[in-house]
DNA sequence: TTGCCCAACAGGATTTTTCCTGTTTACAGA
DNA sequence: TCTGTAAACAGGAAAAATCCTGTTGGGCAA
């Protein structure tokens, strides 16, 4: 069986021990996969990186610290759009992270717990710009994806957003609801609406994915 | 230069991808390096395990689901005292986590960002019994370590460390009552006991408090 | 032994959170 | 003008969290 075309990978990951152990994974998975490139998070990607043509394809790690594999795929689909992401997942589980990425803009993801034969099929199918996702959306969250092209609604209005963020403290809700000027029952109608949008079952829960996602910023909270 | 003793290690952990990707950089490090046994957690190495002679040393990431690496650290530390653990860490920043690996056992650790010489270097030391920690232990944490049976009034125990991880989820105080084999009433306690230590008047401002301080880290909670 | 301390645990009250099913009002579009 | 929709709001109940005051039982020092 012959392997015509070479793929050129860039690899993204802060970790360098799985960065490194990565690479030699992928050159052992095939002749024609060459990695050419590798940083340690998008920005030190954008800022080393000058020759995009050369690259056939991008693998890049979710969590990192500076420009988190998020940031760094919306910055890629503006300015290179055919360069196809696939993006690894330590926890990829949970809806929104998958919902993320996809506006995002990335082509695939792996868990990295899969075997490396997956990570070859998914190096295959991404290179080629095909969509490579191993995970059904529910069709809400689907819907969600999809009919946001027309810029209506982000993940939260300005209230809502102003709601998570005092949720981040240790108000009450009462005392919440004082803050906005707004009844209990209205705030109670915030949650849950949080709450379902983001498979949250309490505000223990939904106070840990603000923090995670960055919806809200640890420093400047009270 | 010759690289007479052959080291036979043992990889313990749950992403796949980081595991074979990590057996094949060891194997390029040295030919005397031997990965002889892998495992995807600590449940799963125990029970898979029987011939422990042949090892010379363990590599085990601490972030696993079933049975992470403190707990398969102090199940070793009993059993199979002489097998020396290297500890991998993903965020190996905070200093409560490095307490918590000495206190069992681990004869060193590495964080996931680090170059693969220094995992040569790390190889080298622990396999042959000698500890190896690439950070320095602040005076009182050091202390913490040393003078641990006796003036023990530190931030926390383990059982309130334990609860405090809990406590950054989704479970409700029962369900924790359940995971830790103690009565809701004496969860209630420890819920008491921190929130009048640290000042916090809820479980949301605890939790707060927890990742705010780094007690708990965000990226290994579920 | 005896007294002391501490972790584990209980009963019970109160507040807060969570959940469910509604109603009212404003306002944009057909 | 009619209609649909979204935000604000309510009542009420169940569950969970919070708070307070205890008891018990084992280890340990005098």
């Amino acid at each position: 069986m012959m392997e015509a075309k070479t793929i050129n990978i860039a690899v993204v990951d802060d970790h360098q021990l799985f960065r490194k152990g990565l690479i030699k994974l992928i050159h052992s998975l095939s002749d024609s996969y060459k990695v050419v490139f590798e940083a340690s998070n998008g920005e030190d990607f954008l800022s080393r990186m000058d020759n995009f043509d050369q690259l056939t394809m991008i693998i890049v790690d979710i969590d990192m610290p500076v420009m988190n594999g998020y940031e760094l795929a919306e910055a890629l689909m503006k300015k290179h759009p055919d360069l196809p992401v696939l993006a690894l997942t330590m926890h990829g589980d949970n809806e929104m992270s998958i919902i993320r990425m996809i506006k995002s803009g990335v082509k695939g993801y792996l868990s990295k717990d899969i075997e490396p034969d997956e990570l070859k099929s998914a190096i295959e199918t991404v290179s080629s710009g095909v969509f490579h996702f191993n995970q059904a959306l529910s069709g809400k969250l689907l819907n969600m994806v999809i009919t946001d092209n027309e810029s209506k609604k982000e993940l939260f209005n300005d209230r809502e957003l102003e709601f998570l963020r005092l949720c981040c403290s240790e108000l009450t809700y009462k005392e919440i609801a004082d803050k906005m000027f707004l009844s209990p029952k209205t705030i109670d109608g915030y949650r849950a609406a949080l709450f379902e949008r983001f498979e949250a079952k309490s505000r223990v829960g939904l106070v840990l994915l603000a923090i995670k996602n960055r919806w809200v910023n640890l420093n400047e909270l009270p």
